[in-house]
DNA sequence: TCTGGGGTCCTAGGACCC
DNA sequence: TCTGGGGTCCTAGGACCC
């Protein structure tokens, strides 16, 4: 979906469009005064903590992308719109979106709220008028624009899907992979981020085209036998795996970044409340989702950005907030707490679906010599 | 006044078991 | 003048993605 939170925005307040707006932050949701107009908060005007979670494409033209934060932000686009994020909207058309392809193309691996994979083998029509359809329905079913790659595979059907966005339909035949993607920057490559992109171009390898040229030792001797192997078969649009039409959670989590630093001792009892309140979130979430988990564990993050986890496995899967809170106790005091936080965070591992936790069949009582 | 929140996957070491 | 080999589970950290 086309820079999704923003556009979904744009949907519930129309007279924004071709402004530069930016999603994020902690301020509060524009005022609707008595004549019906609304008053919006400018980035200029934001203080605190927080990044920018999608900026429309008029904010993206003055330098303004996600994840930058707000406050450096302000300085490339202080006029810029600022609204606070409405998850539960973005979900809505989230769901809105995928029934939609799913009533053209059913099989579907979900990758987040805003992007999935789908897998046409099956399906005989054309090419382009099939993905056409795909996205004719996700327009009417939303009003929303998406970008479509189509390709032999996933990993280049993604790259493809970023070549023409917004509202961009790309098809590539893998005859013309060294004309259209390897002149691409390496980083292209879902799975390639800053970190090994750094190392690469200290390598002198900063397109495609360069990794697809490098041998294979050279990236093995570098970045291990799989990363290795890896790379060279991403920029040779190599790509085996299957779309995955169904998996189960492996973890949930809530965490939080204060709005201002803590410390364990000078701010304890605000602390100790927003622990008892990620803890029951959790719960919340894992009793809505239907799973107990087996391990619990806590993140931290310091002033100076840090971060460290303790983790702890239970002998019984738990759900409840104050299992959840002694737990995720016991975690926290594995863990230095001299220095001030700015994130705290607990996290439920091990999941078990509720109703299964005895599924799990008895282990068998008599002990056998043989 | 830097740097959100929710995830997945991988690696590596140690405990423990047979 | 030692102390194999193979496996699983747990923990911690880090890269990466949406």
């Amino acid at each position: 979906m086309d820079a999704f939170f923003a556009s979904v925005e744009l949907l519930r307040h129309p007279e924004l469009r071709g402004q530069a707006v930016v999603v994020g932050g902690r301020n509060a949701a524009p005022v609707t005064a008595a004549d019906g107009s609304r008053r919006y908060a400018r980035l200029a005007d934001y203080v605190g903590r927080g990044v920018v979670t999608t900026s429309t494409y008029e904010a993206r033209a003055l330098g303004v992308f996600s994840g930058m934060g707000l406050m450096k932000s302000a300085q490339l686009a202080p006029q810029a719109i600022l609204l606070p994020a409405n998850f539960d909207a973005y979900r809505h058309y989230s769901r809105l979106f995928k029934a939609a392809v799913a009533g053209v193309a059913p099989r579907i691996e979900d990758r987040g709220i805003d992007e999935i994979y789908i897998d046409l083998s099956d399906i005989p029509e054309e090419t382009r008028s099939l993905a056409e359809r795909i996205r004719r329905a996700v327009r009417e079913a939303t009003g929303l624009s998406c970008s479509i790659g189509v390709s032999p595979n996933k990993l280049l059907s993604k790259i493809c899907s970023d070549l023409d966005k917004p509202d961009g339909l790309t098809i590539l035949e893998p005859e013309r992979i060294a004309a259209r993607i390897w002149p691409l920057p390496v980083r292209k490559i879902n799975g390639i981020g800053p970190k090994a992109g750094e190392r690469l171009a200290g390598l002198g390898i900063r397109s495609i085209g360069d990794l697809a040229a490098a041998p294979v030792e050279l990236l093995v001797e570098h970045f291990g036998r799989a990363n290795g192997v890896w790379m060279h078969e991403a920029a040779h649009g190599i790509d085996r795996r299957p779309v995955v039409t169904e998996s189960e959670p492996k973890s949930i989590s809530r965490e939080t970044t204060f709005e201002r630093d803590l410390h364990a001792r000078h701010d304890r009892a605000e602390l100790s409340e927003i622990f008892t309140s990620l803890c029951a979130w959790l719960a919340d979430d894992l009793r809505r989702k239907g799973y107990a988990a087996r391990t619990i564990g806590i993140k931290l993050r310091y002033a100076d950005f840090r971060a460290v986890t303790r983790d702890l496995t239970l002998p019984a899967a738990v759900g409840d907030a104050g299992e959840i809170r002694r737990a995720a106790g016991e975690c926290l005091k594995r863990v230095p707490l001299t220095q001030r936080l700015r994130l705290l965070g607990v996290r439920a591992g091990a999941l078990v679906p509720i109703g299964a936790e005895d599924a799990v069949a008895p282990a068998i009582q008599a002990s056998l010599p043989f």
